[in-house]
DNA sequence: ACACTTACTAGAATCCGTTCTAACTTCGGT
DNA sequence: ACCGAAGTTAGAACGGATTCTAGTAAGTGT
């Protein structure tokens, strides 16, 4: 479990032909099926490989491990979450508010596939993963949240970063079944309230 | 990956014979001193069992998986926290304060094993748990701050926890290599005063 | 002491991720 | 149209967690 993108690898350069194209979307396409319902251990790779009409050893050639297969699966559904928040931006009107809101509508897209989610999350805290999940969630964190204006502090990345981590903790918690929507969000908005708030101007108390 | 306590756990009732006790004491002894040095993957069953004297199906006995095992072993270590810190309790004015001396002291401790650190975190984070190693911490930093003094509210819980979330982050970060010690202390420092501090009274900033 | 339930042992067997092999295709260059 | 490199395939093989089996010891109640 190490690599990240791979040799012919998705978007980026290696992909020589549409048939390779094709063949990955098939591969990730079955693989969030498969994960879908029955989580990781659904999502064995033989049936991923037989399922995407690919055999093992292809498979393998274009997601080294199961985990890089993990990765790209998520990678794609950040990309949703990243073109709906482009689509329709947090409207709240403050940092900590922004915060929640992009957090809870990733939270209910997931929550939409759980046993998917679930795969993804845990298999993501484990992997070694060079293209962090939680780096990439940060960021989105502090633009949504407006709090770069021209100066992103140390502080400010700090801040998001454990945001973000708290939201991943809660996460995991829901699909352990310790936690509900309505908890994660109250939780999210009191840790969102004391990390974002610019304090001078609005308090949330 | 389920269970949590099993049949003949450890102080917990089901324990028959002292024989039963020293078993499994050998097993999580085993289990540690392998994992302290060639991480989870060192930390095979059969060699577990067969370190520890006994067989494959009696040490599956005792911890029905793998994670169970881990899970044990991180109990331990967490008992050691609890006492050192009863031993020499945090001593710093502030709840922020003492909270991070309390993460840091754990923080040292893990490094010392990052192979099995390692391994148990992550093992952790995947279990099931059902001892929730994150209760567990949240409970801790509640106390170490001081913040129940009388009052528990929910909202210091959750900002305990979020803290734990954090830390468990970052600690998780430093084992892939992207934080140095330094790193977290700061990076902790910044989340703690934002949860933490008590706005009315010390502001740390 | 005796019968019996429960624990333990050695080892085979199963499951799944990953690797390896040998033969077959596809593609780009000529 | 032909050649060699790179991509693909079916399937065997390997490693480690977990499960299963049959038989042997240990502890308990009478």
């Amino acid at each position: 479990m190490e690599a990240v993108q791979d040799l012919p690898p998705g978007t980026a350069p290696g992909l020589r032909t549409k048939s390779q194209l094709q063949r990955r979307r098939r591969i990730l396409q079955a693989a969030a099926a498969l994960a879908s319902r029955g989580g990781v251990e659904a999502m064995q790779m033989r049936t991923v490989a037989e399922r995407a009409g690919v055999a093992l050893g292809t498979l393998y050639r274009y997601f080294p491990s199961k985990m890089d297969l993990v990765v790209a699966v998520v990678g794609e559904e950040l990309d949703m979450l990243e073109s709906s928040i482009a689509r329709r931006p947090p409207a709240a009107a403050t940092p900590d508010g922004r915060a929640v809101d992009v957090l809870m509508r990733a939270t209910r897209g997931l929550m939409r596939e759980p046993e998917l989610a679930d795969a993804l999350i845990r298999a993501l805290i484990l992997a070694d993963v060079e293209l962090p999940f939680g780096d990439r969630m940060a960021g989105l964190l502090v633009r949504v949240a407006g709090l770069s204006d021209g100066r992103a502090t140390e502080e400010q990345a700090v801040l998001a970063a454990s945001l973000g981590a708290v939201w991943v903790q809660e996460l995991l918690e829901m699909l352990r079944g310790r936690r509900t929507y309505e908890d994660i969000q109250r939780r999210i908005e009191i840790a969102a309230s004391r990390l974002l708030a610019e304090f001078p101007a609005s308090r949330v108390e």
